[in-house]
DNA sequence: TTGGTGCCATACACTAATGTATGTTTGTGG
DNA sequence: CCACAAACATACATTAGTGTATGGCACCAA
C-alpha cells in the first residue's frame, strides 16, 4: 500500500544515474546468474557493474539470501504466467497436424534460441539439486508445464493417460535437447531434426 | 616410469591414516561435486573431510586448478571407457524387442538409480557452460554415447539417417529425464512409463 | 648411523567477499 | 527554510579461501 514512488532525482535525466529500483538490481543478477550461476551471484561484483558501491544494494536487500529468493521468486512467478498466455493462441486453429508442429518448434527452436533464458532455467535447475526450497520451485513449474502440454495434446490422442505419457516425453526430450544441444555447429540441425521426430511420434501413434 | 610405490608407513596398519594418494584426493572431490558441484569444491573443505591439512593437498597436487582438471579428465576416461564394456554384451542374443528393452533399461532406470555418478555427471554438464574446455570435454563424451546408442540401434532400422535421430533423441531424453524427474515421488514410474513410450517408438517405426 | 625422500603439519601473507554502522547528498512536503 | 527520508558512499570488522615457505617425522637404502 506504501506505493515506494520511483523518483529520480537531477532532473530524471537519463544520462545523471536514473536511481536504481530492485528489479533493476535483479535484471543484473540474471545476467550474472546466466553467465556463472548461483555461485557466480555476488554483490560486489553486481554493485560494480551496476556503477554502485554495495551500500546501495543493502538499502534495496536485507542481505544476500533476500536477493537470491527474491530472483527465483520472480523467476517462477513469470514462468507460471508465461503459460497463460499460450491457452487462447492454439484453441483457435483446427489443423492439428501444423498446431503440433508450431507447438514444437516453441518448445525446441525458439526455446534454444533465447540463450540468456535458457542459461538462468538450467542454473536455477542446477541450484535446485543442492535447495529444498528451489527444488519444489522448479518441480511447481515442471508440473505446470507438463500440463500445458497436456493441454495442447488432448486434441490428438483421447487417452489421457497416453496424453500423460507423451506430454512428459516431449518435456523431457526438450529439456535434455537444451542441455545437451548447447549451441554447438550443427545443433539447430539436430534440434529440428528432433522435432520432425517427435512430430511424427506423436501423429503416428494418435491412439492406443 | 618411475612408478610412485605407494608406501605405507607405520606398520601398515588400516587404522592409522593410510598415506592418501592421488586418486583418494580425487574421490573425495566426487563427493564434494555431486553435492554442491564445483564451486563446491574447496581445497580447505576438502582437508578436512580428509583429515589432514592442506600441506597434504599441495603435495599431491600443483594448485586447485590441478585437481579440477585432473579430476575432468579422470572423469572423461571412465565415461568413454565403460562404453567398450558394453559391445560385446549386447551382440550376443538375437532377439531384439528385449535387447531394446534391456539397452533402455540400461540408459533411463539404472542411470537414474546412481545417484551420485548422476550428480556428478549433471555438475559436469552444468561446469562445462561457463568453461570452454569443460563443454569440449562433455561434448566429447555426449559425441561417443550417441555413436553407442547408434550401434545399438542399427540393428532395428537400416536407415543410418533414422539411427542417428532415434539415438540422438533417445539421448536427449535419457538426460532430460535425468534432470527433470529427481528423485520424487512417482519417478520411478514415470521413468518406466517413458521407457515403454521410447520402445514403442524405436519399435514402431522400424524402417522407413 | 646417516642421508635422503615421501608425506604431512604449521605459520604467514594475501585476496575476495559479506555484513554493519555511519556519513553524505538529493529531493520533497510543510 | 527546514526537517525528513530515500538512495547511495565510506570505513571498519570479520570470515573463508588460496598459495607458499618451511619445519618435522617416518621410513628406506647404503
Amino acid at each position: 500500500m506504501t506505493e515506494p514512488k520511483p523518483v529520480a532525482r537531477s532532473g530524471s535525466r537519463a544520462t545523471d544515474k536514473p536511481q536504481l529500483t530492485r528489479d533493476n538490481w535483479l535484471d543484473a543478477a540474471a545476467g550474472e546468474v546466466a553467465s556463472g550461476g548461483f555461485s557466480n551471484l555476488r554483490v560486489l561484483t553486481l554493485s560494480k557493474k551496476l556503477g554502485v558501491t554495495r551500500g546501495s544494494f543493502y538499502w534495496h536487500f536485507k542481505d544476500h539470501e533476500d536477493l537470491v529468493t527474491s530472483f527465483l521468486n520472480r523467476w517462477r512467478d513469470r514462468r507460471l504466467h508465461e503459460l497463460l498466455y499460450w491457452k487462447p493462441d492454439v484453441n483457435s486453429t483446427g489443423n492439428v497436424e501444423a498446431e503440433l508442429k508450431s507447438i514444437l518448434e516453441l518448445l525446441l527452436t525458439d526455446a534454444s534460441r533465447n540463450i540468456r533464458r535458457l542459461q538462468v532455467e538450467l542454473a536455477v535447475r542446477d541450484f535446485a539439486r543442492r535447495n529444498d526450497y528451489v527444488a519444489d520451485l522448479v518441480a511447481e513449474v515442471d508440473a505446470a508445464r507438463i500440463d500445458q502440454n497436456c493441454l495442447l495434446l488432448q486434441r490428438i490422442s483421447s487417452d489421457p493417460r497416453r496424453v500423460r505419457d507423451l506430454s512428459t516425453l516431449l518435456y523431457v526430450a526438450t529439456i535434455g535437447s537444451q542441455v545437451v544441444l548447447t549451441g554447438q555447429k550443427g545443433d539447430e540441425d539436430a534440434i529440428s531434426r528432433i522435432e520432425d521426430l517427435l512430430a511424427r511420434v506423436v501423429l503416428g501413434q494418435g491412439d492406443a
